[in-house]
DNA sequence: TCTGTAAAGGCCATTACATCA
DNA sequence: AGTGATGTAATGGCCTTTACA
């Protein structure tokens, strides 16, 4: 799979994964029933629901997720390709993976936090070693 | 040109929750 | 089944940059 900027200057993401469609696959395999779980909880809320939400409705706020394995390995490919997303990019990751943009800006903010410096000291070590 | 200001985005520290041993 | 450790999603605050009047 792959996240291509076809060109910095103008924002098109094009996004493959073999395997993964953003759309609901009836043919769930047999990892099937637990992953389908992941991705329902995991499912970008609903226009209705989102407003309940941040109308401080009765519902309580949605409990923490897990990204799911596909989840995490496309925003794993995004980040090698890129450590920054413009909102652009962020959008269309947003979309494709079901999620809120924020997660996925979260998600980007958090990966740096803990391996950025890892991978930059890394890099530099093995460079000069 | 400067200057003040609001909006947006990034980073950091921290919290809170899910999972596993 | 209960518990502590660990990993990580999420939050809030602060700072910098940028656009605009």
């Amino acid at each position: 799979m792959a996240i291509l900027t076809e060109n910095s200057s103008n924002l098109d993401l094009t996004i493959s994964t073999p395997g993964f469609s953003s759309s609901p696959r009836s043919d769930e395999g047999s990892s099937g029933e637990r992953e389908q779980l992941k991705l329902d909880m995991n499912r970008l809320p609903s226009s209705h629901e989102d407003e309940e939400l941040s109308h401080g409705g009765s519902a309580p706020p949605c409990k923490k997720l897990r990204l799911t394995k596909e989840q995490s390995r496309l925003l794993e490919d995004s980040f090698r390709q890129n450590h920054t997303l413009n909102p652009k990019q962020k959008e269309t990751l947003a979309e494709h993976l079901m999620l809120r943009p924020r997660q996925i800006e979260v998600w980007f903010q958090n990966r740096r936090a803990r391996y950025g410096f890892f991978f930059f000291f890394l890099i530099h070590f093995l460079h000069y070693w």
